[in-house]
DNA sequence: TCCCGTGGCGCG
DNA sequence: AAAGCGCGCCACGGGA
């Protein structure tokens, strides 16, 4: 390791990137960005040299992608506090409407990369690396004066910018958002494959030996096909059911659960019962459990802002998608236990807070938002008042949502006039960004063309209908923007405030660990699951008290980061259980 | 043979 | 029941 320059003095910010010739560059910079020193050093000694610096000072570390940096720091058991991702940073400011002067940002458009995909087995680990295979590794610009310069101009967009408070908050959050979902992939979410097979067999029956259906899903394709007296008939293509189902005299237009289930006829029970296991089968059988579950884990990968609203998304193995039937399969390790805990009626809450809709806020007070909207006379009945604030955020116009909408917009006037103005300037083509400053994308060029020609003097009856019905969809798509993406923001700054409280506790020691054979920070209590508006951690027994009290004292954090003094709750629903079941 | 659009359904 | 938003994954089938 060789330094340029004198010994730094506490870095704020430490920029990494790789040099041409394969070793790691480090930029130390103070709290203004003004550099303190400069070095580079072989990558074999890297992750110890984070490891020593983090114990020391804990500076923010920038890089180009958490993914392709962390792994590899994580897999070498090294923790750090904070980060700062250029890839996801970027996606963020380059078209925050807080930001004033975006033309630096876009100017650089090698950083609007896809989000990083785990990278093949083939390509050496980052400390191993050698020439060209890091390119591979680190995807988006991984050279050291580009992240440098990268890092510069977002500074100076975000000191720029009509809000900084609100973009650092929510470039820190997003950020933060890189390192849990690391973090939770290295630890992985703690399934039991026996009770998953248990709950397979229960469901679908035997599987046989030899491959084939098991017992109760051919069982559920036999009495279907007696019923449409057609034994031949293909139940799994779409097309060839339905086609079944009207020889048969069943005359749906779809092959919807939902359709299917208004007919009366022998054949829906069966068919009903088949496309049930049919799906569980497919989407989380037997394959899906050998695929996704080792050493007890099932490793999701999630992606951080992989969706436009920031919040996540994830790729491969369906982890944001498990089934409530399998959630007893999320076992905790003999001596830990799980604290599942999720926010009830989240979307509505931040949008009281963002609104200031003090009504709203105190019909949320308490355990239930929707109780609060009936006591408040507006709908009669809970069910009501969920259909209508699901309609308010989602723009219904149809149905009894559509119908009971009206009478929010009388109650709750200034919670209602914000998703209404986000709808109408969706509608007009416009911008929404969400409370930390996340904009959304613009129309797409088709659907400007589709306005424009629209309003011209030969349009047609089609084309103008065309028009007002596309921009009621973009209308519907910027309404739900602000509430869903909000939410998001203040579900980041939960986590990432839980994060550091699970991380201060005391690990488990190494003897009683001996079992478990995980990353180091998985001895402490740790998240192992996200889900938009419901988190799990793992915490040894003794322990997860403290940490359902963590979960608890962020959410409180997260509200007031987010909103100041507002006077919104955000109650949860906690549990500290072996498994993850709801009941 | 592979790619992509569609229907359907799981999650919030 | 869906409706009204945001996703990912599976199976199928048609086209390249």
């Amino acid at each position: 390791m060789t330094s340029s320059t004198s010994r730094a003095d506490r870095p704020t910010w430490v920029v990494l990137g790789r040099t041409d010739v394969g070793q790691v560059a480090a930029a130390l910079l103070d709290a203004d960005g003004a550099e303190l020193s400069q070095l580079t050093m072989a990558a074999s000694g890297f992750a110890v040299w984070v490891r020593g610096l983090e114990a020391e000072h804990a500076p923010r570390w920038v890089w180009n992608d958490a993914p392709a940096w962390y792994a590899d720091l994580l897999a070498a058991g090294v923790r750090i506090a904070r980060c700062h991702d250029l890839r996801l940073c970027h996606a963020i400011l380059r078209a925050s409407a807080l930001v004033t002067d975006a033309a630096a940002i876009r100017a650089a458009p090698a950083w609007d990369a896809a989000p990083h995909v785990a990278a093949e087995e083939s390509v050496p680990a980052l400390f191993e690396w050698e020439g060209d295979a890091v390119a591979q590794r680190l995807g988006p610009p991984a050279g050291f004066e580009e992240a440098v310069a990268e890092f510069a101009r977002q500074r100076a967009a975000i000191s720029s910018s009509t809000d900084p408070g609100r973009l650092r908050l929510l470039t820190a959050a997003e950020s933060a958002g890189a390192l849990i979902a690391e973090e939770m992939r290295a630890a992985g979410l703690p399934w039991d494959a026996a009770t998953h097979d248990r709950i397979l067999t229960e469901m679908l029956g035997e599987r046989p030996a030899a491959g084939g259906p098991p017992s109760k899903l051919a069982s559920a394709a036999d009495r279907v096909r007696a019923a449409l007296g057609d034994p031949a008939a293909g139940l799994d293509s779409q097309p060839k059911l339905l086609r079944a189902l009207h020889r048969a005299g069943v005359m749906v237009e779809s092959t919807s659960r939902w359709e299917l289930a208004e007919q009366r006829h022998p054949v829906i029970e069966p068919l009903l019962e088949y496309k049930k296991l049919s799906r569980l089968q497919s989407a989380n059988g037997w394959t899906w459990l050998a695929e996704w579950v080792q050493d007890g884990r099932f490793r999701p990968v999630y992606v951080p802002g992989g969706v436009v609203t920031g919040r996540w998304a994830s790729s491969g193995g369906g982890a944001l998608q498990l089934p409530r039937q399998l959630r007893d399969a999320v076992r905790a390790d003999a001596g830990w236990r799980l604290i599942v805990a999720d926010v009830a009626q989240l979307e509505p809450r931040v949008l009281a807070a963002m609104a200031g809709d003090t009504a709203l806020a105190d019909a949320a007070r308490g355990r239930d938002l929707y109780a609060g909207i009936v006591d408040s006379g507006a709908v009669a009945t809970r069910q009501e008042a969920k259909i209508a604030i699901l309609g308010a955020m989602y723009g219904a116009t149809t149905g009894e949502s559509g119908r009971l909408v009206p009478r929010l917009r009388r109650i709750y006037p200034r919670a209602m006039a914000l998703v209404d103005d986000a709808a109408r300037v969706g509608e007009d083509g416009g911008l929404v960004s969400t409370w930390l400053g996340r904009t959304s994308p613009g129309p797409s060029e088709g659907w400007s063309n589709v306005q424009s020609r629209a309003t011209e003097a030969d349009a047609s009856g089609a084309e103008e209908t065309r028009a007002r019905r596309w921009a009621r969809d973009r209308g519907r798509f910027t309404r739900n923007f602000v509430v869903q993406g909000t939410a998001a923001e203040w579900a980041l700054a939960w986590m990432a405030d839980l994060r550091t409280r699970l991380a201060a506790m005391p690990p488990v020691e190494p003897a009683d660990a001996a079992a478990l054979s995980g990353p180091a920070f998985a001895r402490h209590p740790h998240l192992a699951f996200f889900l938009h508006d419901e988190v799990i951690v793992h915490a040894p027994e003794a322990h997860a008290e403290a940490a359902a009290q963590a979960v608890q004292d962020a959410a409180a954090t997260a509200a007031r980061l987010l909103f100041g003094d507002f006077p919104i709750d955000f109650p949860l629903d906690v549990r500290i259980a072996r498994s993850a079941r709801k009941d």
